[in-house]
RNA sequence: GUGGGCGUAGCUCAGUUGGUUAGAGCGCCGGUUUGUGGCACCGGAGGUCGAGGGUUCAACCCCCUUCGUCCACCCCA
């Protein structure tokens, strides 16, 4: 009865949306390897346990069981991955690759989350991001810029938030200082209980008028710590790359330290992230491997194209036919063009539709130029070629100079 | 997991206090035009009214259940 339906949260991807989030994959994947970042692919099921690991007890993820869970007929738990780092970093130890080199890798697919749909936000999501790994000087400037790149090649407009958490010692007092802190009060909601540093983002208004009154996370930060935070800030300028410093902003995953940020967009709703990433220099060596610092960052390629609303395919070259006997010479023309450059989008008609209505097709559908093939041209060996967008006159050729038309 | 809105043609949506044959626009197909587009006109196909149950002489409409969708909480990209 209805497994015609997709299910929850999963939509089939068409027209316009498959448009838009293919150009943007194939956008992020240029400005990657032209940051010389190597594509990792690993498998969309990994054992659970790996996340519980790596993205945290505490973190909503595993507390609101909000993974796809799978059993393997033998016991074992699976799930879908909810996220792209904790794959990597474990694919890194499995492949025995986190020796002290500084490695560069990114990813782009699909991640699975089982949480309410609204929007910007499906079960089936779409993800593309970096990871940084190894001792990289100035690395979260570098992942910073990887983003930004992203970003102006798309021409999507966005703020930079960036925080501070400092490490995993720090983190630790700050929470159970805020803990204290809140346990002062009895209308602290539950999930702020289980991880006080939630405290900081929340929407709650008692939560937030608690909160203006607490230490702020810098005052838990060394001397070090606080001149590292000055320095990426002082870079950031130098770069001309505008941020807003925000003290309220942690990451959900537990995983993360040090510099954290987010590019956030007004256009999205609630779900305003559309980039978010940070260091997390603990969680190689609390996984299994050693020792090693690392940063990345996750795109949200779903909410990125919510944001490009106009067609960006080009269509160049539409083949009509008169009769059937004509369809071989319009193939020939086809596959000529084709064949002396592979950029060119050409249609063959195949259909049935009179001459008059093959025009209006190619007009409707967004085509520069139209090629209505005959008798006539057969027997004369030529091509007239129409254009469709420019008031200007037919040009009359043969198939020879028209590539060479074309080509130009 | 919580709260609210919405499911009628491929798409966007009308549909009266429950009443006979469920509509429009866009799109699609055909024609006006048997070899020439953007416009216009004419015609056509396409619906188990999301699904299941109930109330009723009678349900697209009321009730229950369920699924999907949207918005927010929450979470996060």
């Amino acid at each position: 009865m209805n497994d015609l339906k997709t299910i929850r949260g999963m939509p089939d991807l068409y027209g316009k949306d498959i448009e838009a989030i293919s150009m943007i994959e194939k956008t992020c994947k240029e400005v990657f390897l032209g940051f010389n970042y190597s594509e990792v692919r690993t498998p969309l099921i990994e054992y659970k346990s790996l996340f519980e690991r790596s993205v945290g007890e505490s973190s909503e993820i595993i507390q609101q069981k909000e993974v796809f869970e799978l059993d393997d007929r033998k016991g074992e738990m699976l799930c879908l991955r909810p996220e792209g780092t904790a794959g990597l970093v474990r694919s890194l130890i499995t492949n025995g690759l986190d020796d002290e080199e500084i490695k560069k890798f990114f990813y782009i697919g699909p991640m699975f989350r089982y949480e309410r749909p609204q929007k910007g936000r499906k079960r089936q999501f779409f993800q593309a991001g970096v990871e940084l790994i190894g001792n990289a000087i100035y690395g979260d400037l570098e992942v910073i810029q990887v983003a930004k790149m992203i970003l102006d090649k798309l021409g999507i407009e966005s703020n930079l938030e960036i925080n501070f958490l400092g490490d995993n010692e720090s983190l630790e007092a700050y929470n159970k200082y805020l803990d204290d802190y809140l346990s002062r009060s009895n209308e602290v909601p539950e999930y702020v209980k289980k991880n006080p540093i939630r405290a900081l983002d929340s929407k709650d208004e008692k939560v937030k008028k608690l909160m203006s009154e607490a230490k702020s996370i810098e005052s838990f930060l060394n001397e070090k710590q606080k001149n590292k935070f000055l320095d990426i800030k002082n870079k950031l300028n130098e770069l001309k790359i505008n941020f807003r410093e925000n003290k309220n902003l942690v990451r959900g995953l537990d995983y993360y330290n040090g510099l954290v940020f987010e590019f956030t967009s007004s256009e999205l709703g609630a779900q305003n992230a559309i980039i978010g990433g940070g260091r997390y220099d603990g969680l190689i060596e609390s996984l299994g491997g050693r020792n090693l610092p690392a940063t990345g960052f996750a795109l949200g390629i779903d909410r990125l194209s919510e944001m490009i609303k106009t067609s960006i395919l080009r269509k160049d070259v539409f083949i009509g036919c008169v009769d059937e006997s004509s369809v071989p010479y319009a193939q020939k023309i086809g596959s000529q063009l084709r064949g002396t450059n592979s950029e060119l989008v050409i249609e063959n008609y195949l259909g049935s539709a009179n001459v008059s209505k093959q025009l209006k097709k190619a007009n409707s559908q967004g085509f520069k130029f139209a090629i209505i093939v005959g008798q006539e041209e057969i027997k004369a060996e030529k091509v007239k070629l129409k254009y469709l967008e420019d008031d200007k006159e037919d040009i009359e050729c043969t198939i020879d100079e028209l590539v060479e038309f074309l080509n130009d």
